[in-house]
RNA sequence: GGAACGGUAGCUCAACUGGAUAGAGCAUCGGUCUUCUAAACCGAGGGUUGUGGGUUCGACCCCCACUCGUUCCA
């Protein structure tokens, strides 16, 4: 960024009739580094002017103020800026080393409230691969946000309420008691609620009575009766436990656990607030909000058989977290099927006299299939998290049992390598690509992947070791060697990449910042002896504490684990 | 029927705001471990960016039409 500026303001002396910040707007990065570190594109000037680009370029260059610069020079309609690499370099190494914690860091947000909704799953029921996908964006997504400076309120909003707990308070009413659903209860109090959850369902065809029990249940439920509460409570207990064990192997952990049941105690201000402002339209015997005038479908609000919907719970939780948090954003992160919906929840807060309805944003993914299909817990094809994240732990614990033998906290290790696999291959594409689950691509090792990133880290950690210099405060950092240059040029973008991934909520963004670096030290680890004992060598170590201080703050950002050996 | 999102190498994906010869990984073929961890590095082949038009000095990117795929619409 201040690179930029430095070539703006070079080039403002040639251009006096053109505004500084115009001029910063037009330079570019060139993808080739033979075209230098910046380049500033002449063809805008062309009909102004009236002259070939490239003898506007020509003659602007013999006006710019070189100094600075290791060398200016045109290059057809392109002026090429090359900078001062041994002063660049240094500088940039400096800003690492001084505080690498803090490295990237920028003030997009002056603290200001975020919350955030991620993960949501439903109780009662396993957490399968596709709850990886809003659980891992919305945690980077957070992560991201931190960095550049908001206060984030992470919320995991259960899905806690609904018919379906009537249903299985009616089954396990009546065969819980049965002698292989208690040691099932025992063993696996989820897999076995959902066999009790799938049995009423399936048995509801012939006993109709199943399902007016499971109605009855519910109604107690909402009504308070003390028993329903304590198996609601019970179940939504065990579900914590269960979903807690797989946050704790992807290091997350929420602020609030408020979902549907405490959304469906609020429902009363929403809806008095649409009756007040006549947003409330009878249709087919229903209550809709018609959001016609925004090309979006009607919202259904009550329905003819007069229940609300998750509709109402929804506009509840919005105002209460706007109430209780103030926020300046409220980001959601939830599958693309959602899309539409969000928009008329946004729309609908628009109508109700919301100013703050554009701070709602559904960060949308896409979403994970199985083998071209949609994953569903009630059409059986659903891959377990839990089982998918130990295979992977396994698969890492065989690697370096093979490549490492001696590694002391072995154990350890293969976790953080193995999760980190898992939660990078679900990271590095744009969010809302759909994704098919194939396990041979999550648990790869090799190329763009995870472990890539953390091996390239691990070798600049053991060469660091044998290195043995902690303190690279004296250290000339000129005398890396223009060789460095690419990576040295790559470490200044950091903060850039944090930006972009901020504006737009995308982890990939870091994702592919994180393997471009380990690419480019892995380049330079495999051309260059860093501990060759030359008058370069303390540089090049420094380099290298660098670049894997800021490997471990990417993956950081991504919420991967970076291991000093593998 | 309406709407949203997508279509780039055999496969999975990049390409920042429209910019220089559309790039990576996997797979295939070939090379590199007595020297800082080969989970790595180097090289080769592989493309009418779904199709047709348009805007522009310049289009994977913007506009129009069509087409295929996914998803949403009591």
């Amino acid at each position: 960024m201040d690179e930029k500026q430095r070539v703006a303001t070079a080039l403002a002396k040639a251009l006096p009739e053109m505004e500084i910040a115009d001029i910063a707007d037009k330079i570019e990065r060139p993808k080739d580094a033979k075209n230098g570190d910046y380049a500033f594109p002449t063809f805008f000037l062309a009909k102004t002017l009236h002259k070939a680009p490239q003898m506007i370029a020509s003659d602007l260059v013999e006006k710019v103020d070189q100094q600075g610069f290791d060398k200016v020079v045109v290059a057809g309609p392109y002026i090429n800026f090359f900078l001062d690499k041994a002063g660049v370099g240094s500088d940039v190494l400096k800003e690492i080393l001084n505080d690498p914690e803090h490295y990237g860091d920028l003030d997009l947000g002056h603290q200001a409230n975020v919350t955030i909704d991620y993960s949501s799953p439903n109780i009662a029921k396993p957490m399968g691969m596709g709850h990886l996908r809003s659980t891992m964006i919305g945690e980077a997504v957070a992560r991201i946000m931190e960095k550049v400076n908001y206060n984030l309120i992470r919320i995991d909003y259960l899905g806690d309420w609904g018919t379906q707990f009537g249903k299985m308070m009616a089954a396990y009413k009546m065969w819980g008691d049965e002698p292989d659903v208690q040691k099932g209860l025992k063993e696996d109090p989820i897999d076995t609620l959902v066999k009790l959850y799938v049995r009423i369902n399936t048995e509801a065809d012939e006993h109709p009575e199943y399902t007016e029990a499971g109605r009855a249940w519910f109604a107690k439920l909402e009504h308070g009766d003390e028993e329903a509460w304590k198996l609601w409570h019970w179940f939504r207990e065990m579900s914590l436990q269960r979903f807690q064990r797989v946050y704790d192997m992807l290091n997350v952990h929420f602020d609030s656990f408020n979902g549907e049941a405490f959304s469906a105690q609020k429902m009363d201000e929403p809806i008095q607030l649409l009756k007040d402002k006549g947003l409330l339209k009878e249709s087919r015997g229903a209550q809709i909000v018609d959001l016609d005038h925004y090309k979006l479908p009607p919202l259904l609000i009550i329905k003819s058989n007069g229940t609300t919907t998750y509709i109402t719970r929804d506009l509840a939780t919005a105002l209460f977290r706007k109430r209780m948090y103030g926020h300046a954003k409220s980001l959601y992160v939830v599958g693309a099927d959602q899309e539409t919906y969000f928009r008329q929840l946004r729309m609908a807060l628009k109508e109700m006299g919301f100013n703050w309805w554009d701070q709602i944003t559904h960060i949308s993914f896409g979403l994970m299939n199985l083998n071209g299909k949609k994953m569903s817990t009630r059409k059986g094809n659903v891959v377990s998290l839990e089982d998918v994240l130990n295979d992977s732990i396994d698969l890492a614990r065989k690697q370096i049992a093979e490549k490492n033998p001696d590694l002391k906290n072995a154990d350890e290790v293969a976790k953080q390598v193995g999760v980190g696999a898992v939660i990078f291959h679900d990271l590095k594409n744009y969010r809302r690509n759909a994704v098919n689950f194939k396990l041979e691509d999550v648990v790869k090792f090799e190329g763009e992947t995870g472990p890539y990133v953390q091996y390239a880290r691990a070798r600049a950690e053991s060469i660091l070791r044998k290195g043995g210099i902690q303190d690279f405060s004296n250290v000339d950092l000129t005398k890396v060697g223009d060789s460095a240059w690419d990576l040295i040029s790559f470490l200044g973008q950091y903060s850039e990449a944090i930006k972009r991934a901020a504006l737009n909520y995308d982890p990939s963004v870091v994702a592919k910042y994180a393997l471009e670096l380990a690419k480019k030290f892995n380049q330079y680890y495999a051309h260059t002896r860093i501990l060759d004992e030359d008058e370069g060598q303390r540089a090049r170590l420094a380099l290298t504490q660098a670049v894997s201080n800021v490997l471990k703050s990417a993956l950081n950002l991504l919420d991967i684990q970076a291991p000093d050996e593998m």
